[in-house]
DNA sequence: CATCTGACAACACTTGGTGTCATCAGGCTA
DNA sequence: TAGCCTGATGACACCAAGTGTTGTCAGATG
């Protein structure tokens, strides 16, 4: 017989989410987490280097998703097509999650602390994603510019599809992705 | 007599600048600040709402001087035009003042904490941006992905020209800029 | 069977951040 | 002059985040 249930980890995160969706971030202690999940505080932190980071547990291979996006994009394509085609890959990938990336997005949005740390997780995504441009012969600062504007792109669409727009996570990136080239052929 | 020195804030600001660049941001506490300012930990908390916020007091200014400088362009000019307009008059601002950048954005970016607080400061000027572009007659999600992208730009020619680039700040931004409608017509 | 390992509890500690009350210089009013 | 009010501060107690350290034991390893 185990002498701990097993995964702690995720037992942590599903009991975050519940209650910061609860009774939101700020009014959770880590001691009720680690309780609701059957672990000690120490424990969380074992797992967790801080509060905030156990809704971002899946940024690593968040990053990584895009960088492969990027990565696989053909080689004849512009720096703005190559981007484009790898945002269109990862806003596929949310198709079935919806439900639960709204959930998480509604928690994120309603904490100042977590919106914060969602910015850096996206900003490493954009570090990310400039360093595969440069790869792939983009000059600088072409390479850092696409790139930004790329996850700007996506979390301007990403926010709007979590908070209102019943479309496909696609199909807003998409569409903001053409606002984009208009917005520049015309300025 | 005054009975405590005068400009507490400023001691505190002064303060907390110098020991984060000496020793860097976790090695220092608030209670090393307050003391090099003459105060207690709990005026320290009087003045600033955390031990981050004393670094960027200045940000609600800075906010309006962007929307002020947007709001100041020709009707007439295109979206992207009139967000030029007013990076162009917000680089302008930091003539005097590159040292000064310098030491702050090192000390920022030498600190995830740090940075992510930027980020989100940064990201409050966007929201604000896209708001005047409302207000101007440009639609959603036009509105919110120009303005997005215009504090992208500036960011990344801010990141660029505190690092390395000698060049004036302006010459960076409006660089930043040609190069974002390259790529944006090539794409 | 003996040992090692890894995940955890228990506990003490530092630091960020808050609530509360006392203090007192300088301004205001009588 | 005397008395009162105000605002910035110190002093102190407190909670919660996060860390270092030690002990424990189920299961794997030999």
């Amino acid at each position: 017989m185990a002498r701990w249930e097993p995964d702690a980890p995720g037992r942590l995160q599903q009991a975050a989410l519940e209650l910061f969706a609860e009774r939101g971030f700020e009014q959770t202690t880590v001691e009720d987490i680690a309780v609701r999940a059957g672990v000690t505080k120490r424990t969380f932190f074992r797992h967790f280097p801080d509060k905030r980071e156990v809704l971002f547990a899946g940024s690593e291979e968040f990053r990584r998703f895009f960088v492969d996006a990027l990565a696989g994009a053909p080689a004849s394509a512009s720096p703005l097509e190559s981007v484009a085609a790898c945002l269109d890959e990862v806003s596929a990938a949310f198709h079935g999650r919806r439900e639960y990336s709204r959930i998480r997005h509604r928690v994120i949005a309603a904490n100042a602390e977590l919106y914060e740390r969602e910015l850096v997780k996206l900003a490493s995504v954009a570090t990310a994603l400039a360093e595969v441009l440069r790869a792939r012969g983009v000059d600088e600062p072409a390479a850092t510019v696409t790139a930004e504007t790329a996850v700007a792109v996506f979390r301007t669409a990403f926010e709007r599809w979590a908070d209102a727009d019943d479309r496909d996570l696609r199909a807003v990136v998409g569409e903001h992705l053409d606002v984009l080239r208009a917005v520049a052929a015309r300025g």
